[in-house]
DNA sequence: AGCACGCCGACT
DNA sequence: GTCGGCGTGCTC
């Protein structure tokens, strides 16, 4: 009998996304448990992989040992080795994949190939090599050396290694220790010459502070001295340089106010109560948070969390990558202080992977994080949170494509507790199943500063342009302007951009130039002054004349912030204007230091494009216009009105928070769209009945589910014929109340290179779908290995 | 995925 | 007769 591990390797592919047995060696064999990342062999190669099982078999002398262990102690737990199986299954992606998912991107090996001279003696092989004794593959086979050093590789004089690498770098600081105590030290002090004048600082200040250990950055700022005297001191014994492994603290230096509960309004202390119930009777129920901007839906979260630590578990928050403003980390920081951890994507991959490891360490019982969080490695969770349950970014648009709410009712599931899904604008899919009671729904409608909400004017541009208004400020909005200028209060501009790039077209002939690769419109970048393509990176110059007519008359469309602010500014020269998009916020830190210098009224205006949507929360904040209501309404996606809507909703809670009235104006060219009409009357229910109407009309969710299939290829004919064949056979397999849109070219029907097209299938009740799906794949396994892409995205959310 | 093996055409 | 192209199949 010898000692199993059961493994799943890192190699993405459906011929091996299964479990190989291999042998525990004997020094391992208490050391290898289910859940940790091993090194073994597979073929010629040397792979990472996932322990999932250990067991005990007869030996069979078939078997090959693991190599090494990446870890002492697992990095999935076995209820995360449970998810990712599920998650594989969901989203019909490779189990390793759905595994790399759950971890920090530090965690996921590196490979390195090179070669190994064994023959010494060989001069020709010490040229190749440089004369060293390595070489790597790929400098080899970028100076066309492979085909000379096979001969080598035959006959025994080099080999081939395969290396797993980690690429966990601890961060380290060096220290500084005193090696003498106090006596000494004024001894040494008066050894010193008295030209050593540094030195003595050094000395002085240990003695005046009694420390004896201190980093040497620190020892260096606060002694005015620099490297030199101390490595002196240290050479003489006095003092010891160490470098030391720290964590890393991107919160490092913050001081957080520590704030207590506030006092809750009735429909908030309702609220909580129950989640905490739930909590308390270890119930796995979901709720449906439904509160109106400003209603304090943070407070009901923080309270609620205060309860579960007090139980002695932990929590996961879900917020969406653009709301996780410093602000946001600052509310919990300063509530519960170090047991929050925070991960986002701002972070470098090492903050990561410390924050993931305080978690591991059961030293933080907070998480707030984006998407990815609802991975955390708790292991006695006691609620999940996820805050603006609605937002797009919570569905993962590539492999495993998963939505962290369905992963978090599914952890929330098996540990039987409650999940909460916080949002003033309801998905239709949650609201549906909260009237359907299938989710428990909690309304907060009254804000907590007892605020009407603020009044929305929608201004018809149209009239604007009948009145020969060319600017894009309508004049109530700019007479608003003036007025809160005046007045001293702030204004917030939302420049809606989704769906309404800058592109170049000449006006003579309505040519636009589009990419050679991609069935798209070049986007205008003013920082460069070129054209590029959004897909494939593809750039050339702007160009003077039309390539198609020749006309001079060829000018960007489109209205880019940049283009905005210089109109404002001719308008309104004595504002002051900060601009927000992602060429302003593209450093690390710059989105809060563009934030603080709003808060701190160094500006009248904040210009933004949909990162300003959320989670601003300042007072003086009286008038938010909204410029282009509407330029995502017409997007071939049935969201578009519900985004629309949310959007809306979204800014409006921007204005008048705190004492002052707020007063949004929303411009459009179709300002009666039901999504604007009742975002003006703050009407979510009226939307609601709205657009599930239309919802159940044109069969979408939440009366239907929907599965996208995509297949790509640089073959057109190949693409039409392969997605074609899907669709047949989809339609033979299926329950007849299924439907089968298309194959039609995906919205952008080309991306480098590859053509695209799509079936969109809508079901209520597939049992076999997965199954088939999985066949489907399998079917077309071959032909993927020749450049031929299909994915599958179940329940996609975005439909471009 | 990546790599070896193996079977055919185009050359020294 | 050999080099190298790519199709096929395997990886504990």
């Amino acid at each position: 009998m010898v000692n199993v591990a059961e493994v799943i390797v890192d190699v993405p592919a459906m011929q091996v996304d299964r479990p190989f047995d291999y042998l525990i060696p004997e020094e391992l064999t208490d050391v290898v448990t289910a859940g940790m990342r091993v090194i073994v062999p597979f073929g010629p190669r040397t792979v990472q992989g996932f322990v999932i099982q250990t067991k005990v078999t007869p030996d069979n002398h078939k078997l090959k040992p693991i190599r090494e262990v990446m870890d002492l102690l697992p990095v999935l737990s076995t209820e995360l080795l449970a998810l990712g199986d599920w998650l594989a299954k969901e989203t019909l992606s490779f189990k390793v994949s759905a595994y790399q998912a759950m971890l920090p991107a530090l965690l996921r090996a590196k490979y390195e190939k090179y070669f190994v001279r064994l023959d010494e003696e060989d001069a020709e092989l010490e040229a190749l090599f440089e004369g060293y004794e390595t070489l790597d593959w790929k400098k080899a086979e970028a100076n066309g050396l492979l085909k000379v050093i096979q001969k080598y590789l035959k006959n025994g004089q080099a080999e081939v290694i395969y290396q797993v690498k980690n690429k966990i770098t601890k961060k380290k600081a060096r220290y500084v220790h005193l090696k003498k105590d106090p006596v000494q030290l004024e001894e040494a002090l008066l050894d010193l010459p008295k030209s050593a004048k540094a030195q003595q600082k050094v000395l002085r200040y240990f003695m005046q502070t009694g420390e004896t250990k201190i980093t040497q950055k620190a020892l260096q700022e606060r002694a005015g001295v620099t490297t030199e005297p101390i490595k002196k001191l240290a050479q003489v014994g006095i003092l010891k340089i160490v470098d030391q492994e720290v964590a890393r603290d991107p919160y490092q230096g913050r001081v957080f106010e520590k704030t207590t509960a506030l006092p809750l309004l009735d429909g908030q202390k309702q609220a909580c109560d129950q989640i905490i119930e739930a909590v308390e009777q270890n119930r796995a129920e979901t709720f449906l948070l439904h509160g109106v901007t400003g209603s304090g839906k943070t407070e009901i979260y923080l309270q609620t969390i205060e309860h579960v630590l007090k139980k002695g578990q932990e929590a996961i928050v879900l917020v969406p990558e653009i709301s996780l403003t410093p602000q946001m980390v600052n509310r919990f920081k300063s509530r519960f202080g170090d047991e929050v951890a925070v991960l986002h994507s701002a972070l470098s991959s090492g903050e990561k992977y410390d924050e993931w490891r305080r978690i591991e360490k059961k030293e933080a019982h907070v998480v707030v994080g984006a998407r990815s969080a609802v991975f955390a490695p708790f292991e006695n969770l006691g609620m999940i949170i996820i805050d603006e349950e609605h937002e797009a970014t919570y569905k993962q648009e590539d492999n495993p494509r998963y939505h962290a709410r369905d992963v978090a009712i599914w952890r929330a599931a098996r540990a039987n507790i409650p999940v909460v899904l916080g949002s003033a604008t309801p998905s239709m899919e949650s609201f549906a199943r909260a009237k359907k009671n299938v989710y428990t729904l909690l309304s907060l409608p009254d804000r907590v500063n007892q605020q009407d909400l603020p009044e929305v004017h929608v201004v018809d541009m149209r009239d604007e342009l009948r009145q020969q208004n060319r600017t894009e400020f309508s004049r109530i909005l700019l007479e608003k302007m003036k007025d809160r200028l005046a007045k001293g209060e702030q204004t917030v501009l939302l420049l809606n951009k989704r769906g309404y790039a800058s592109f170049v077209m000449c006006r003579d002939c309505g040519y636009v130039v589009e990419c050679p690769n991609c069935d798209i419109s070049l986007t205008y970048h003013q920082a460069t002054h070129k054209m590029k393509c959004h897909y494939c990176g593809h750039e050339e110059a702007v160009p003077n004349h039309c390539p198609s007519c020749e006309s001079e008359h060829i000018r960007y469309f489109g209205t880019g912030t940049q283009k905005v602010e210089e109109s404002l500014t001719k308008l309104l020269p004595e504002a002051r204007i900060i601009r927000m998009d992602v060429d302003t916020t593209r450093t690390k830190g710059a989105h809060e230091k563009l934030l603080q210098r709003f808060a701190n009224h160094e500006a009248d205006i904040l210009l933004g494009t949909q990162m300003i949507a959320k989670g601003l929360d300042f007072p003086d904040i009286t008038l938010v216009g909204v410029l282009n209501a509407d330029t995502m309404l017409f997007l071939p996606d049935f969201r578009s009105a519900e985004r629309t809507f949310q959007l809306l909703t979204q800014v409006s809670g921007r204005a008048g928070r705190h004492e002052l009235t707020g007063e949004v104006i929303v411009q459009s060219y179709t300002p009666e769209h039901y999504s604007i009409q009742y975002a003006k009357k703050h009407d979510y229910l009226g939307f609601y009945e709205h657009e599930m109407q239309m919802r159940y009309r044109y069969q979408y969710p939440p009366f239907y589910y929907l599965t996208l299939i995509g297949v790509s290829h640089e073959d057109e004919m190949t693409v039409i014929r392969t997605i074609r064949q899907i669709a047949d056979y989809l339609r033979s397999k299926l329950h007849q109340n299924a439907l089968i849109l298309g194959p039609v070219p995906s919205t952008i029907s080309r991306i480098k290179n590859k053509y695209r097209y799509q079936c969109m299938i809508k079901y209520k009740v597939e049992p076999e779908l997965q199954a088939e799906l999985k066949s489907i794949l399998e079917h077309y396994q071959k032909d993927q290995q020749k450049g031929l892409t299909i994915s599958i995205d179940v329940q996609p959310y975005v439909l471009m």
